[in-house]
DNA sequence: GCATTTCGCGTACAGGTGTACTTGGGCGCA
DNA sequence: TGCGCCCAAGTACACCTGTACGCGAAATGC
């Protein structure tokens, strides 16, 4: 239950890659950045190094090359960070957040559906 | 279709309280603060002249009193951060973000019958 | 082995943010 | 009519963010 600064904008975009990599070199991180997003390489490096700070990853140096690697896990950021877009937002309230990711937002056909077996399955669990 | 700098996170929260009374002075926003929030009164002065100069409010001068009200649509100001959100912190992909919510924070039983007919609804829209 | 590329690390710097204090004037009440 | 309260407006300021550059050392290509 560490309490880190919370994350930046440009801190999350990094820190997604790393989580969805495991652990990484900046080039690597910066590679799978995509393309478009057009982040300078040294930009990644300052957030990576940022986010060590935070205490959102550590790495080590492997030989001359420095590997970052996520220290906390995706899930529990998330959580945060939802959870305090919640709060400012929405004043807390979880529901408007939802309908409006699903009603304004397209979702596709499959993931309406896997969603409504996920609401089934929630109800069942509930009563 | 404007281009405004992003809402801070302090920012947000004052302009919540502006969609949700209407027009309002610094001291009713204030006072719509819940009080566990405590943020000082010219911090919240000082939030709702910076949603002006970023273009989210207006204001006039009542007499003596300056009333703020909404510029930008509640609406619209959550579609651009969620739609940041998402795009950072889940690459993009919508569905993640909504089954984080309807799984891992409460969502009750009267919420999710409701998700539940929303999800038939478009189901049926869609085909 | 010399040029080029790649890294780590330090540094930079303007503008944004959170959070407030101060100053000076108007307003209502005793 | 004087005092205390409230307001607008200006100012403050440390820290955070986005975005990078430069230097010197190691590795790599040829």
């Amino acid at each position: 239950m560490v309490d880190r600064p919370s994350l930046s904008k440009g801190e999350m975009e990094v820190a997604r890659l790393l989580w969805e990599s495991g652990p990484a070199t900046v080039r690597q991180t910066f590679d799978a950045m995509p393309a478009a997003r057009k982040m300078d390489f040294s930009t990644v490096q300052t957030y990576l190094r940022r986010l060590e700070k935070k205490g959102y990853v550590s790495s080590t140096l492997e030989g001359r090359i420095r590997v970052y690697a996520a220290r906390a896990q995706a899930r529990t950021v998330i959580r945060e960070t939802v959870d305090d877009l919640v709060q400012r937002l929405f004043g807390g309230e979880t529901f408007p957040l939802v309908r409006h990711l699903v009603e304004d937002r397209g979702i596709g056909s499959e993931e309406l559906e896997e969603l409504r077996k996920l609401i089934i399955r929630l109800e069942k669990e509930q009563s």
